[in-house]
DNA sequence: CGGGTGATTCAACAAGCGTAGAATTCAACA
DNA sequence: TGTTGAATTCTACGCTTGTTGAATCACCCG
C-alpha cells in the first residue's frame, strides 16, 4: 500500500524556499506581536514548518529576530533625499518620505516591529536607539545649526514616532483611518516648524 | 526554644499595609516591563510577599493590572485646564500640562505602563484607545471646528505620545536627557501650530 | 549506484508562567 | 476565652516557552 501522505520526517521533494518563508513569517509575527509576544512555534506554524527547523536555520530566537529586522532599505537614504529638498519644503518632504517608506509593505513592518519590541526587550530598544540616532537624528541635526539643533531634530523625530505609534500600534481611530494624502500636509507643516526653529547649517 | 525567624505561614503581627505595597510594586513592574513582561512572582518578590497573596487580593493578573492602571488623577482635567488658556497660548499650555503631569511620580508611570502594555496586549490597547479618545481627543477636537478638527487633534496627540515614547521607552538620548524647561517651548510651538491649523470652535 | 550533505520532523527537556487549594498564624469580637 | 475571619505561606498542577539531539528522507556528486 502506497501512503501518499507526507512522511513524518526527512527532506521534501522539489526546490526549497522554506528559509525565506520562515523569515517572512517571522517578520510578520514580530511586526504584529513584538519580540516577546511572537513565539517560535507560532512562526513555524505560519510557515507550515516544524519549530525545530526555525532554530536549525537561525540558531536562536535572537538570531531570527536579527535576521528579520534587517531593513530591506537604507533609511539614511530616505532621510537624505528629504533633506535635499529646498529649505522651506523639507518638512513636507520628510513627512511624505517617512510616511510612504513605512507604509510600504516589507519595510514599515520592520520599523514597527522594532518599535514594538523595544518596549519589552532592552536589546531591541538599544537597536532602535542606534537606528534612530544614525539614520534620522544625526542627518537631520546636521542640516541645522546652533545649540538646540539636536533637541529640535529629536523632537521632529519623536513626532514621526508618535504618528507611527498612534496609527499602527495603538490604532487610535482618526489616525489609523486617515489617508496619507490627508496626513502628509498637516504633519509636514509641523515638521517644517521645527526646521524653522533652528538656523540652517552652512552648506 | 523560641524561634525568632518568620513563621512559614499565617498572619503577621502589627498593622498591615501589604495591599498597598503590592499595588505599588505592580505599578512599578507594569511601568518598566509592560503587562506581559511583568510577572506575578516578580511583583510579589518586590513587595516581599508570597505570589499567592497577590492573587488573593486582586483575583487575577488582569485584575491587578486594572487596579494598578487606575489613574491617580483625572486626565480630562489636565487637558481642560490647558484648553482654558487664551487661544494663542494653548499649545504651550498643553505641552506644559501634559509634560509635567506624566513627569510627576505616580501618574506618569501609569500612562507609560499603559502605552507599554498596549503594544503586546490587545485589552490594554483598547483601554489606551478609550482613554486617549475620551480624555484628550474629544476635548481638544471640541475646541476646534471644521472637518479636519478630529484629524488635527489626533496629530497633536500623536506628538505628545511620540515624545513620551522617545523619552521614556526608547530613551533616545537628546530627548531622554532634555529638561522640561527646554522641551516645553519647542513642543508648545508645534502644538500651537496644530491649533492654528483649524478654525476655533464658537464659544 | 553509493555515500555524504542538507532539509525536515519527532520527542523531550528544563524553566517559567498564572493559578488553585489547603494549611498556618494572627487579630478582633462575643 | 473561644470562635470566626482575615492575612499569609506552601505546594502543586497544567500550560507554554526556547532549545536540543536523534532520526528520517531527498538531492547531488563521484
Amino acid at each position: 500500500m502506497v501512503t501518499s501522505s507526507t512522511p513524518r520526517g526527512g527532506r521534501r521533494p522539489g526546490a526549497t524556499s522554506t528559509r525565506a518563508a520562515i523569515l517572512a513569517a517571522a517578520r510578520a509575527a514580530f511586526f504584529e506581536r513584538s519580540y516577546d509576544g511572537a513565539t517560535i512555534r507560532g512562526i513555524a506554524a505560519a510557515a507550515a514548518v516544524d519549530p525545530a527547523l526555525v532554530l536549525h536555520y537561525y540558531g536562536s530566537k535572537r538570531g531570527l529576530f536579527a535576521a528579520a529586522m534587517d531593513l530591506p532599505f537604507d533609511p539614511g537614504d530616505v532621510v537624505a533625499a528629504a533633506l535635499a529638498a529646498p529649505r522651506e519644503e523639507r518638512g513636507l518632504a520628510l513627512a511624505r518620505a517617512a510616511l510612504t517608506a513605512w507604509e510600504a509593505p516589507g519595510s514599515g513592518e520592520v520599523l514597527i516591529g522594532l518599535m514594538r519590541s523595544a518596549v519589552s526587550d532592552e536589546a531591541s530598544a538599544a537597536r532602535l536607539r542606534e537606528f534612530l540616532t544614525e539614520a534620522v537624528l544625526v542627518p537631520v541635526a546636521a542640516s541645522l545649526e546652533g545649540p538646540r539643533a539636536m533637541l529640535v531634530a529629536s523632537l521632529a523625530m519623536s513626532h514621526l514616532m508618535g504618528v507611527l505609534f498612534a496609527r499602527h500600534i495603538a490604532r487610535v481611530g482618526p489616525l489609523a483611518d486617515a489617508s496619507l494624502a490627508g496626513l502628509v500636509p498637516l504633519l509636514g507643516a509641523a515638521l517644517q516648524q521645527y526646521f524653522d526653529a533652528a538656523p540652517e547649517a552652512p552648506a
